[in-house]
DNA sequence: CTGTTTTATCGTATATTTACGATATACAAT
DNA sequence: ATTGTATATCGTAAATATACGATAAAACAG
């Protein structure tokens, strides 16, 4: 039991599905405003923001690179992460799109 | 360990991550399209639209309740489920908040 | 009352996520 | 070469999520 069904559902859900997933952690919202707000972008300065261990920031960071919304450049010892612009827009319009069209609603109760 | 460490997060931040982790599996993605582009609206019939036993699914709808982004209204031994249309668009308009908010960066890299 | 239909919940197995200490790796400076 | 700094990964424990069969509960039909 709790073989995963997700593979039988349609692309376009297991992606909006996978978004959601990234974004369903405070840690992960809160680092995406850091990026977003803050000159703070080296994993030091996002881990000293954090009520967690670097290992588990770095595992959150890991997350959100998985899904494409941050990148990291490596700037000698240390790793300089950003919101993948492109990405990010990509994925806001699809959410934005999905939300939207769920509040044309023919209600029947 | 895996203590969680999420009630050290801001209110706000804690909401949005709990809406997305309500959006973060493809079930309940379709689940919510089905209740707003189709008449089906009974526990019955959005089983028989999806790939999952009856328990799995009705756990899945349990999930969307306890957000507050569906209701249930009981019709003699049936359940006619809905988007609370109020809740979802207050959830909208937070959820695109956060996005736009992410998108004004100042990026350093 | 009995049987049928519909949905929720219980019990359970497995998978995944979260969290951290310890360690490895990669580079910079001395 | 050695030392210090920054980050990723490994190993592991605990918590949570996913999935389903079985069963319970609620309401109606006959």
């Amino acid at each position: 039991m709790a073989v995963s069904k997700i593979s039988e559902f349609e692309e376009k859900e297991i992606e909006l599905a996978d978004i959601a997933k990234a974004l369903s952690h405070p840690a992960r919202i809160k680092i995406l405003k850091i990026l977003a707000e803050s000159n703070a972008c080296m994993c030091g300065e996002i881990v000293d923001l954090l009520p967690l261990s670097q290992a588990t920031v770095s595992q959150h960071l890991k997350e959100l690179k998985r899904v494409g919304l941050i990148k990291g450049d490596i700037d000698g010892p240390k790793v300089c992460y950003c919101i993948d612009k492109k990405i990010f827009e990509k994925y806001k319009k699809e959410f934005e799109s999905f939300l939207s069209g769920i509040n044309e609603l023919n209600n029947c109760c």
